[in-house]
DNA sequence: GTTAGCACTCTAAATAGTTGAGTGCTAACT
DNA sequence: AGTTAGCACTCAACTATTTAGAGTGCTAAC
């Protein structure tokens, strides 16, 4: 069966007003609110043929038609206009988000919430990694007699702290010479590729931090690499409360219970390492989650340096607003990778 | 009118029976699973009597009755019986909290956590804060050529870092001496008592890094000060959707709301820095906001150090399990000051 | 003071009737 | 051959209407 130009001028009118309204639309209503020039037969007509190409779907007889997630998939894949972003989205992100705070994690929680209130859909963010991570320094600041902090650094610029219990803490000096020690092995290399007699050599020179030293390796390690604490910054689940779709009360506790799920969430916003700042799409039953099969994601990939990646997921209901969200998620990763690469620039100081 | 004996028992009966069943119970529901030995006429009889007395109520004619917030209270207040925790419960605490990471953004989130997944009540816990801040350190690490980073610690161990940048960001043995000397000056003093004639020739001192330093001055005292970035940390929030109260959708989003505003959240975890870990309870209206008047606050001060004070809030219906939801809370709070206090002793090392 | 009995009230659930939006089919029209 | 008016048909959603039952308050007897 052919796709004629009109069958898809009333797809698209037909995704369009679902988008708008949430509510099934019939042939009279299109023939009345969208001028295509044919009647509400005609228009009935070709609605059989879409929906026997399973483009859209009847919740029952005698109701009008909605977009099926295929319907959706074809109009986000060849229909849907870019659209730029208005005068005010364009200000309301300026003023949002400070990216002059330089720190990520603020940026990111930031960026989050920017979102979720310009979309008004949910926004979950992971916070950058990377496949091989290269430590940019250690910096031990002694606490207390048993207790120091680690300030964990990595070349892509992520900060991290996290205090260090042991009872061979060392003091003072000596704390200075270990810490430059420990920088001296682990720095600018690939965590993977450290070497295992520098370490060994490390151990050996400082008999009575034995078991310090050893902890601070250990947390390191556990800080990079770990995505059991990969960071996840969500803003604007509540948003989704709003929506018909969900007023369902038990729909709504599916989802709630799928975003609190960081794992199920990880998967979802996908681990491919695109370099390319495309924007991805997923529409209802393709994302293969029972809790979401009634939502479509919009994500992206940011970058921060070269080799690590974070990722953005907008998570709407299947009929939400594509052509707004994929362009307010681009122009946030542009920003983004914009902002990012200029930290890496002043980055090579040493 | 008096308040016997045996009213109290009906008031009783009505209030565990409502706390589990969220329906309204009659006059021969009662005469039948509680033994009090009276027959349902009688019962009516006192229940007239309660009504009057505001501590009950009726949602209609020929519903039976349920606590108003007044019953509550006196339920609380006087009647209630102080249960210790099972051993499950014990023991789900026991794991759900690693102490032993010393962290206190980490312990806050866990506890958070444990007592939502606990209770399965809302959790909301306050980083702690005090009146008189004391820096205990500020370590500047440096990042590249235009930043650093600056770990803040106080003297209650809080460890937050900001990254700073500035064009005139001093290098190698510069930024280790004006580090010292931003110490030498801030250090063990509270904020607001600081010597202006010090930081002045401080300033004077490094004129090269005169903005620099400015800097880090101003994020260190924003950092510790500001209540707007204040953390908080919240658990448990989808929790109430399994509420029957609130499966209507629209109080649902109202919920919601509120839960969202950190400000009202924190308004309504009070600031009054009681130092006994007493639990006090806000009933249904006490709390004057309107999102919240079907909701009661279980709330504790838990301590870190000698004047620095943090608050946790568990959110559920206003019947919730007090008895419970109490004698966990106590708990906690018992633990995490005896923790804190653990982290307090080697304090004095300088 | 307590309780059985009873008339009364009012919600919640079940049932039936009505409406209207929307369809698919057929036959007539370009 | 494509388009459209006309019409019978379907079905959710709304509105009464009825029924059932849980619970009350009152009265009179115990």
């Amino acid at each position: 069966m052919l796709l004629n130009d009109r069958k898809l001028k009333i797809l698209e009118a037909i995704i369009t007003d679902y988008i708008e309204n949430a509510e099934p639309i019939g042939s009279r209503t299109i023939a009345k609110k969208y001028n295509l020039g044919i009647s509400p037969a005609t228009i009935r007509n070709e609605m059989s043929d879409l929906e026997e190409l399973g483009l859209i779907e009847q919740p029952h007889t005698s109701a009008g038609r909605i977009p099926s997630d295929k319907g959706y998939r074809l109009y986000v894949d060849n229909m849907m206009r870019s659209r730029e972003l208005t005068g005010e989205e364009t200000e309301f992100l300026k003023n949002a988000i400070s990216f002059n705070v330089g720190q990520i994690d603020y940026i990111m929680q930031q960026t989050a919430r920017a979102l979720a209130m310009l979309t008004n859909y949910t926004t979950v963010i992971t916070e950058p990694t990377s496949k091989k991570t290269v430590l940019k320094k250690i910096q031990l600041v002694s606490l207390d007699e048993q207790s120091v902090v680690a300030v964990i650094i990595t070349e892509d610029k992520t900060v991290k702290n996290t205090v260090i219990r042991s009872t061979d803490v060392p003091e003072g000096d000596r704390l200075t010479k270990i810490n430059a020690r420990i920088n001296s092995v682990i720095t600018g290399v690939e965590l993977e590729a450290i070497d295992k007699d520098n370490v060994a050599r490390l151990l050996t020179d400082f008999p009575e931090n034995r078991a310090f030293v050893t902890e601070v390796l250990k947390v390191a390690f556990k800080t990079v690499k770990s995505s059991e604490n990969l960071r996840l910054y969500t803003s604007g689940a509540k948003n989704l409360l709003g929506f018909p779709e969900f007023s369902d009360i038990e729909k709504a506790k599916g989802i709630f219970r799928a975003l609190d799920e960081k794992d199920l969430l990880i998967t979802v916003l996908g681990d491919d390492n695109d370099s390319r700042d495309s924007v991805k799409i997923q529409i209802g039953d393709e994302n293969n989650m029972e809790e979401l099969k009634n939502c479509s994601i919009v994500k992206a990939n940011y970058k921060v340096g070269n080799s690590s990646f974070g990722r953005i997921g907008i998570i709407g209901p299947t009929r939400m607003n594509y052509s707004q969200t994929v362009s307010v998620l681009s122009s946030i990763i542009r920003r983004i990778n914009h902002i990012m690469a200029d930290m890496e620039d002043g980055d090579n100081d040493e």
